[in-house]
DNA sequence: TTGTACTTTTGGAGCGTTCCATTGGAGCGT
DNA sequence: ACGCTCCAATGGAACGCTCCAAAAGTACAA
């Protein structure tokens, strides 16, 4: 930092080696650990970079380098933290790469023009990871590797797939359930496209049982208070249950209290399963059985794929990749009494 | 986008401006709007730009205009949703502006040195917002603007601090218990440091109300299964109590799991208050009572007070700022029987 | 026609790095 | 003392933009 009217100004390269005695190049050197720096002007250096609290400008190595090194991932909001376990499986595999994650949910300025992608782009990541859901977005020309997260399809073309099975999910839901005696099973929904997969899994797979099929809250939101309203209406229905498999762990939690409130005990009276093994399932006191969407694998393994393309041969051709999903059995379900 | 050998490069400034048949600095004036350009060529870039799917380089363009737009902001771990309004009234403001909000966790590649507020100063942002509790990070002669939100003090010398009075948080909770009648109150705390301040407070204030003082929960995480687990403790205790002060959303709504397995209800035999007004809060069925931390005020006036620094007069000194906290009352507080 | 006053467009320098080709020494054998 | 090889260190071009000073064009009055 040097002081030029009386403004703190960030010391540059140029700053660390006038104060070690050292050409830039040498600086630079240092900064990227090239091995052929003697240990003398190396250590010179270090001390002149702690001594001026010298940060390298990203955005120069960026450009000098045609490198960033980074990764964008798009999210649809922050507050839906069903991206949580597949950032952290992105993490673990890029942190050993050296690459850096860009995370942006698809808030984007409306003064600015151009989108999350847009966005992205222009600060030269090398690769979208995206995990949002119809993708509306621009990515028509998208010169960089993309891989689209827990959709079973996408209008982004070239872009890789990576999904667990919903339908498998749904399956194994229903074994369970059915294998614990259960006959009445409602299923709780909510908008949008991954609650409706699970939806048409769970319908067609208790259609194939001849089982009785009961449906609710398709038009709610897939929260805790989208699951209480469903289940108000699922008991409003007088129709008779004894299970109920929740789209997600959040409708899940919220249909735990609207059958408390009318007296039901879970799993006493009513088993629940839900879905996501969302960090609510671990936490709450209920312990929730749920299926584990397998997003910690969906990010290790959407990660391994950018890779490929990056440091691999270029030109793959679209890859699709299904995940297995698993069930997690906890408390929320018992045999049918 | 040009093909060489058969590979997709980046177009660039340039590449636009041989397609409009114009100079690069025409293409430049277009991109930022410039009323100074005629229609015609205007008109000729704009098209250049679709048919090239040209999107400017952001780190050219920060080095070269030697601005960002670009606020950081340095939270502790996205799972953790406190932040979330926060971030909302940054938002709201700086949109106006047209700052750009970068978010950033604590989470550093091992391989890569320097944390959080390194990688952000690197990447040139203009100036830090600090959402993160004991912040031990490298915050040594920062030479941008700081605000550290939701701590009453901190270590980053010159940053401005906002937060709201937890105290008074505190203080309006338990008045509104006492006014029920409630005279055995019992507090969930957890780890860390804004559990410590609702803690110090709810102490001190029943003491001079000469209440009996009942704290749980101090070694416990500030989650569902922390409030879980302190409410067991504090039935376990034997000691009577009819309301509980949760010293946050997600402790409180464990607490009314732990309730309810023990044939306790809410708010018919005890009334619960919790803390933050976090989503859950309103979404949950029983409608909890909490304090709303004023996290968009916050954000909102973080961002103001950056503005300040930023647009208006450098070297303002450090200012401190304080929110009052406000009551919402729900469904989860009664008078006492 | 020429000059004046704009308005529109342009070339060049510069932003803080990286990377490469080159320079300058040190060390050693003869 | 001289040449040769190696290794360490350096200067300059380049990255893709912005911004500024200057050039080119346009319109109108004299």
């Amino acid at each position: 930092m040097t002081q030029i009217d009386g403004v703190n100004k960030k010391a540059t390269i140029y700053d660390v080696a006038e104060a070690a005695g050292v050409s830039k190049s040498l600086v630079s050197l240092v900064l990227r650990g090239d091995s052929a720096v003697s240990p003398a002007k190396r250590e010179a250096v270090q001390k002149a970079i702690k001594k001026l609290n010298y940060r390298p400008s990203r955005n120069a190595q960026n450009l000098a380098s045609n490198r960033t090194k980074t990764i964008g991932m798009v999210i649809t909001e922050y507050e839906n933290l069903a991206y949580s376990n597949v950032l952290i499986g992105l993490r673990e595999v890029f942190d050993k790469q050296d690459y850096q994650i860009l995370l942006t949910d698809l808030h984007t300025n409306p003064n600015l023009h151009g989108d999350a992608v847009d966005a992205l782009v222009s600060m030269d990541v090398e690769a979208v990871v995206l995990f949002v859901e119809p993708a509306n977005l621009n990515t028509e020309g998208l010169s960089i590797p993309a891989i689209v997260v827990g959709a079973r399809e996408t209008t982004v073309k070239g872009a890789d797939l990576i999904y667990s099975n919903d339908y498998q999910g749904s399956q194994i839901v229903l074994e369970h359930l059915i294998k614990l005696g259960h006959k009445n099973i409602a299923h709780l929904s909510g908008l949008g496209g991954i609650a409706g997969n699970r939806r048409k899994a769970y319908v067609e797979i208790m259609q194939e049982q001849g089982m009785p099929r009961m449906v609710y809250g398709e038009s709610q939101k897939t929260n805790q208070l989208g699951g209480y309203l469903a289940t108000k209406e699922l008991i409003a229905s007088g129709k008779p249950f004894t299970a109920i498999y929740a789209a997600n762990d959040y409708i899940a939690a919220g249909a735990i209290s609207a059958l408390a409130e009318v007296g039901k005990n879970v799993p006493g009276d009513i088993s629940i399963v839900g879905y996501d093994n969302a960090p609510i399932s671990r936490e709450y006191a209920m312990k929730l059985t749920t299926v584990d969407d397998m997003g910690l694998e969906l990010g290790r393994q959407a990660a391994e794929q950018i890779l490929k393309h990056l440091e691999g041969n270029k030109s793959q051709k679209p890859k699709q990749i299904v995940i297995e999903p698993s069930l997690v059995i906890r408390k929320s379900t018992a045999k049918k009494k």
